[in-house]
DNA sequence: ATATTAAATGCAACTATGTTGCAATACTAA
DNA sequence: TTAGTATTGCAACATAGTTGCATTTAATAT
């Protein structure tokens, strides 16, 4: 029985920092998702009532990605989107992105890796690939 | 004898289109750089006297783009880079991304591919690979 | 050289994503 | 229950990029 809200709040509970409906709430609807997602999708997904005010959005997803829950991706719509992270998820990470949607799917099977080496003096920390094209539904 | 003035107005006087300065400074500025740089920095560089206006400076770096003498990435500071084509630059292509600075550079020797297929129905037409990291000055 | 015409430019106003300061509120631990 | 601190909401802001429209300019025809 895979339930998002208790696990969502399991996870937040166990790291011993606060919690609060809203990083519940997120964290719940990033768990639920395959895709990687918007401020924009996430909160229309917000149940309404007192819907969190979209700063504290902004505010909760930043936490999330400092926490590790989730990772997060710009597009070529220059716009983040987030995913919660699954044990898997890594430094060396790829993304597909469909050209026409936007959608941005991650391919967790697919590992990032380069052969050539980076020029002198220069640092890797992480690694992406990025994949563009179509996706099924815009194919 | 490299002169990159000279140089952008043959290619854009070959391609067929209008011919006007600012194509020709803008191309320029991007073909004496090696790095890929963003709008602003271009605006920067731009002779002032009656300097371009920012939006057709958009303008202009869009119409590079769409033929093909330049190509723009966007880093995780959502914002575009653009640099000059070079031959070689191919639908295959790698970059790397100060996590300092925000320095984008082109590693135009290194080949981006891919080993695991893409979920069912999904195509691919771009493969970027993304190295994020410090880059010499900011090690 | 001059007139013609379509494309490129400048300007003002706009959109959208994301940020900041600060007062009000809600977790948590005593 | 209370106190103290982290989180939230709100308003205002920052910035990258876009759009509509009138004006200018490059290319072409005369
Ligand atoms: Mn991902
Ligand atoms: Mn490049
Ligand atoms: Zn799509
Ligand atoms: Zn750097």
């Amino acid at each position: 029985m895979f339930n998002p809200q208790k696990q969502a709040e399991e996870m937040i509970r166990r790291c011993g920092e606060r919690v609060t409906t809203g990083r519940i709430q997120v964290l719940a609807i990033l768990l639920a998702e395959q895709r990687a997602v918007t401020h924009h999708e996430i909160e229309k997904r917000l149940s309404d009532k007192p819907r969190l005010n979209r700063v504290t959005l902004y505010r909760v997803l930043e936490w999330l990605n400092e926490k590790c829950f989730v990772h997060k991706v710009v597009g070529d719509d220059r716009i983040w989107h987030f995913r919660a992270n699954s044990p898997t998820t890594y430094h060396q990470h790829a993304h597909f992105e469909c050209m026409r949607c936007t959608r941005v799917v991650c391919l967790d099977d697919m590992k990032a890796e380069y052969d050539s080496p980076l020029p002198a003096g220069y640092q890797s920390r992480e690694i992406e690939l990025r994949v563009k094209g179509l996706c099924a539904e815009c194919a």
